[in-house]
DNA sequence: ATGCCAAGAAAGTCTTGA
């Protein structure tokens, strides 16, 4: 089962740019975020004559998450648990039944933070804090499960070509980290660092500035595995060339192969 | 430090992103 979370930054902006990419690369279940879109907005039709069950939490303007499956999904939950006056779209998750094992996914689309301090970095933190209840709960069913999203969190500073840029940022801030890392912690693996423990591997890189001919990346988009996910894992990668192809989003799809 | 670019809502120029 072949899994990848790709922050779109737009779906109407990059319907071209992810169909070709989906065509090419065909994952079985796409996490998409910042589809920018409200559900009645989203391409579902053109997505369908794909082969892809479609699946959105969206919004009006900004945010909004999707799950892209060519498998079945089963119990689509909706909105991250902890907060109900919380209107801002950030989490779906579902169950992908695989021919070898149902998987749990969850999409995210963590809060970016700045400017700090102020209310958006205290949001940022109390997202997070929902998301570590949440997560100790679905690790606690000990199932195959995949935590997976734009996390806007830089772990380390070898995840940054130019760490001292943003060091006081929301992404990088010691508490950002701790949260991150409290998160990781409860038993998770983080995907990507299983295959490449070298600095230099990004998923993020900024329109302006000519960051990507310079290579001044980040890496914030994350694939969290529980015990029972990682002990299917296969393989892990970032398809980091989709930032040189035409109307690119800023961040590029970070994938998983999994035995399932 | 800021926001060089991009997207959306909307119809001028904001807000948001990271």
């Amino acid at each position: 089962m072949r899994i990848a979370t790709f922050n779109i930054n737009g779906i109407k902006a990059r319907i071209e740019a992810l169909s070709d990419w989906l065509g090419e690369f065909k994952p079985d279940v796409a996490l998409l975020q910042e589809i920018k879109s409200v559900d009645e907005g989203f391409p579902r039709a053109h997505f369908e004559d794909m082969g892809y069950i479609v699946e959105t939490h969206g919004q009006k303007g900004f945010n909004g998450v999707a799950i892209l499956s060519r498998l079945p999904l089963e119990d689509v939950t909706r909105g991250l648990p902890g907060d109900d006056s919380d209107e801002q779209a950030r989490w779906i998750e579902a169950t992908v039944m695989g021919a070898g094992a149902a998987v749990r996914v969850c999409c995210l689309y963590l809060p970016n933070g700045n400017p700090v301090p102020g209310p958006k970095y205290d949001y940022k933190l109390a997202w997070m804090a929902r998301l570590e209840t949440h997560a100790r709960s679905l690790l606690a069913q000990e199932q195959p499960l995949v935590v997976a999203g734009d996390y806007n969190i830089i772990p380390q500073d070898e995840d940054a070509a130019r760490p001292e840029a943003w060091a006081a940022d929301a992404l990088a801030l010691p508490q950002s980290r701790a949260a991150f890392r409290r998160i990781v912690n409860l038993g998770f693996t983080e995907a990507i660092r299983t295959r490449n423990a070298a600095p230099g591997i990004y998923s993020f890189w900024d329109y302006q500035a000519g960051a990507w001919e310079k290579n001044n990346g980040i890496r914030i988009d994350h694939l969290l595995l529980s015990p029972q996910a990682a002990d299917l894992l296969q393989d892990a990668g970032i398809d980091a060339a989709v930032r040189g192809r035409d109307k690119p989003s800023d961040h590029v799809p970070v994938w998983i192969e999994l035995a399932a």
